[in-house]
RNA sequence: GGCGGGGUAGCCAAGUGGUAAGGCACGGCUCUGCAAAAGCUGUAUACGUCGGUUCGAUUCCGACCCUCGCCUCCA
């Protein structure tokens, strides 16, 4: 089955196939480094990495690339805020973001590069040069470049807008009143007290890049003038992505993008993420809360991403629920296999993957793989599967584990669980179940809980400390 | 005002012109010193409202209601 993508582009479900065959370049819109990242920012991230091991599951080479912006105006304010040169105030939050992305076993893109450093400031002035000397640009009298959105007809191609019909005047702020259009957004930001020590020599004096230019910079420097895959939430789509686009074509002559895709906002218990509201949450507040990172990962992955996903502790209860009956699943997969090596290759999980073609319906997806561990579990209960057969939905439970990234934390025992352990299976041999049930407690306390089995005890990570809002 | 997304059983959520996946929760059973866990299994008047097209619509069309998002630097 082939590959299919919505493209926002076109607003239509189309047949993808990257430029060169085998590999795609992918670009994806990274962080502000000015906070610790939100859950709604990491929807983002987890559907991006869905896409990139889906692509990669079915065999193509990704190339990928996300951005760090850690210059803009919330980054200076942040600074200022902390009294700390910029790069000092951004390093911390740089930090963070990568320890959750390893939380939330999202895989590292091969590039990220920082707005800041020299080769991408380099370019972002010879990309806004190209825009001046071609008329799609214009300095402004305070030294700011803005760019000329009339000089680029397609301007607002990709979020479906007509120029003419967008109302004037929103969200225009002051030191932006020499544009000569509304629309026109800053390329170059000429300095300003506020900005302190942040800033960079230019042919139009000093200042800093803006925002969109950042990306369109970095994208093509590091991927080409072409794009395969361009990704982010869907409040990129304008006016972000559409100043990419109008940037890029009119320096490079090129499509800068094929498909465009975008993973809608998430909400909490029913309603908009906002501080105000309350119910604001960092990847940290809810690991703090007892919550794993592959459970957070599979609350935010198993929506479709271009429906809204409410996200609830409910859910992530349920995550956990579920993640528990995979796990389960997998260890007596592997003691009816008993070491054996499949015979055949089995394709008991195809539907899996025939789903995520299909513009990565993940919800399908999981219904294949529970209905074949329904199925399955049904088998081992009647002693039906035989090993090789266990051993081959293991592979293939291997396989979409490359994508899924569903696999149990390997937490190693303490040396003293394991003691409470051995006198415990000594008192239970003595029937001394007093004993046995101190001991239980006990090893409780430390923060494991043991179940006991037909095939003896079997010790778990936890209980989670409780989880409420 | 412009553009767009949703409303499917208690909750989350696929999908289809011919009476609807899956997960969680809940009940039953198995297992069990107890407990927990796990496995199997079952229940449910589930497709926002009103019209239309059709032999037949949850699925197509229209209207309406509710809800969410974007409309110039928020993933």
């Amino acid at each position: 089955m082939p590959l299919r993508f919505f493209n926002t582009l076109t607003r239509a479900v189309e047949g993808f196939t990257p430029r060169e065959p085998g590999l795609v370049r992918l670009y994806t819109c990274g962080p502000t480094v000015y906070n610790f990242a939100h859950i709604g920012n990491f929807r983002a991230y987890i559907f991006e990495d869905l896409l990139q091991r889906h692509l990669e599951y079915r065999g193509l080479r990704v190339l990928r690339v996300m951005n760090l912006t850690d210059v803009d105006d919330k980054t200076i304010r942040g600074s200022r805020a902390a009294g700390l040169p910029l790069a000092e105030f951004t390093k911390p939050f740089k930090d963070a973001f990568f320890e959750d992305l390893d939380a939330l076993r999202i895989k590292r893109a091969d590039h990220f590069p920082a707005a800041t450093e020299p080769q991408h400031i380099s370019r972002m002035v010879e990309m806004i040069s190209a825009l001046v000397d071609k008329g799609h640009a214009y300095r402004a009298e305070d030294g700011s470049v803005y760019f000329r959105v009339r000089s680029f007809p397609r301007y607002g191609c990709l979020a479906h807008y007509n120029l003419d019909e967008l109302r004037d005047g929103v969200r225009v702020s002051n030191d932006e009143y020499d544009k000569e259009n509304a629309g026109d957004f800053a390329l170059w930001k000429a300095w300003s007290g506020q900005d302190g020590d942040v800033a960079w020599d230019s042919p139009w004096g000093r200042g800093r890049p803006g925002w969109h230019i950042e990306c369109s910079a970095m994208a093509t420097g590091i991927l080409g003038d072409e794009i395969d895959i361009h990704c982010g939430g869907e409040d990129n789509i304008f006016p972000h992505h559409e100043a990419e686009i109008a940037q890029s074509e009119c320096v490079t002559g090129r499509t800068f993008v094929r498909l465009w895709m975008h993973c809608r906002h998430l909400q909490v218990e029913g309603s908009k993420m906002a501080k105000s509201a309350g119910n604001f949450f960092t990847l940290r507040d809810l690991l703090e809360k007892g919550w794993t990172g592959r459970e957070v990962r599979y609350a935010l992955i198993s929506v479709k991403y271009r429906e809204p996903l409410n996200f609830t502790f409910d859910g992530l209860s349920a995550a956990r629920s579920a993640l528990q009956r995979l796990d389960e699943w997998s260890v007596r997969l592997a003691e009816t296999a008993a070491g054996a090596q499949p015979d055949s290759v089995s394709n008991e999980l195809a539907a899996f993957g025939e789903a995520l073609d299909d513009d990565l319906n993940i919800s399908a997806a999981l219904a294949a793989l529970f209905e074949t561990v329904r199925a399955t579990n049904r088998k081992m209960d009647e002693g039906a599967l035989s090993a090789p057969q266990a051993a081959g939905l293991l592979a293939e439970l291997s396989k979409i584990q490359t994508v899924l990234a569903f696999g149990p934390d390997g937490a190693a025992v303490p040396s003293t669980v394991n003691a409470l352990l051995e006198r415990r299976a000594a008192a239970r041999a003595a029937k001394d179940w007093k004993l046995s049930d101190v001991l239980r407690d006990e090893i409780l306390a430390a923060g494991w809980t043991v179940k006991d089995t037909k095939d003896g005890q079997k010790l778990a990570p936890g209980p989670h400390a409780v989880a409420t809002t």
